[in-house]
DNA sequence: TGTACATCAGTGAACGCGCGTTCACTGATGTAC
DNA sequence: TGTACATCAGTGAACGCGCGTTCACTGATGTAC
């Protein structure tokens, strides 16, 4: 049954991978240990010869996630320039594609109030991706001085994980679009 | 044993009132039954001779936690007017005191990402509770017409949202401050 | 108004269930000679 | 290079525990006469 070392090393990124997703898609306390493992095409018994708990998995799983994100966004900022990347940036973040892919979507927005409470290796992780985004938005916020850039980057991101927010909790797909559709004009405005 | 009816109303009122708080402290997945009853100084066994199911008292406290948090907005904003008024509900919104004060303070904040993973009869009140808050903030906009007042409660609610959310999020003490300043900056300029 | 009986709010023990975690076992992989 | 042994990734059963839910019971309240 031994896997070799190279198998098992890929065993363990693809449960970090599986469990990044299936906690956004359906939060961490609801998430059990045996439905990731099934996720990942194994049984729950071998967990813990590749974590010691389920909170080191929940914090690799957000440190993946959070990493995946950076990468998402720096892919859409990198096309254009200044106002246009930040553009392009806040309409691919309030598109209705990312609202329906929670599994592969934003962490903050998927797991924004069970971040909260969670431990402080987590919520390390959390502060450490959000510092990274900000810094991201900013540098391509080239209206003004450093200080006023980094000032926009929090606010404007504050709008962006609100809408989506909002617009995932909503019953009301009218509502829903608009939300999302609001704060896109909003950010795509001077 | 047996309570007076008005007893028994006013226990029943008074599950709802501490499920509502101890569901924003600490999530609705993680908050026991067991836990809500304690809190109201009962024993757990009681609770079915006043809800048929976790799921009823969960959107039961949701609309508590949403009539509560809608007199909060009319209380602040009622003491001024226009632009004024939604200033100040922003400063009250996005104040430390709300931020550390989860247990009474905004639903979506407190439950944003398990809301939207929520039942029907919840994600409901949760959407009618949100219609409530933006026409609520559309009303005190005095600057246009009601399409853009309505336009501009969206984006201010998902910014007012979305800076609570990541302010208590954070672990970082002076980040937290940051995003709630920042946003309050925003959202008191014209 | 007083009495007899039905009701039912609240208690505390018990239920089945799924959770995170542990463990004995298997057998292919890695290591030592 | 080949052989003997140690290692350990993965399996599947089992553990204790807390959860939501049920139930027999109690005794004060409500109702009917």
């Amino acid at each position: 049954m031994r896997k070799s070392r190279q198998e098992a090393a890929e065993t363990r990124r693809r449960i970090v991978e599986v469990a990044a997703a299936e906690f956004r898609k359906n939060g961490i306390a609801t998430t059990g240990l045996a439905e990731v493992m099934a996720a990942a095409g194994l049984t729950h018994g071998g967990f813990y010869k590749h974590f010691a708990s389920k909170e080191e998995l929940v914090a690799e799983a957000c440190l993946q996630a959070l990493h995946d994100n950076v990468g998402r966004i720096t892919r859409v900022i990198d096309k254009k320039k200044g106002k246009r990347a930040l553009k392009a940036a806040a309409e691919d973040y309030l598109s209705t594609g990312h609202r329906d892919g929670v599994g592969d979507g934003c962490l903050f927005a998927a797991l924004g109030s069970e971040l909260a409470n969670s431990g402080d290796q987590t919520r390390g992780a959390a502060t450490a991706g959000l510092k990274q985004v900000l810094a991201l938005l900013a540098a391509s916020d080239d209206s003004g001085d450093s200080k006023t850039a980094e000032a926009n980057a929090v606010v404007m991101w504050s709008t962006m994980v609100g809408a989506l927010t909002l617009s995932r909790m909503v019953s009301d797909p009218a509502l829903s679009k608009k939300i999302l559709k609001e704060a896109q004009k909003h950010l795509a405005a001077p």
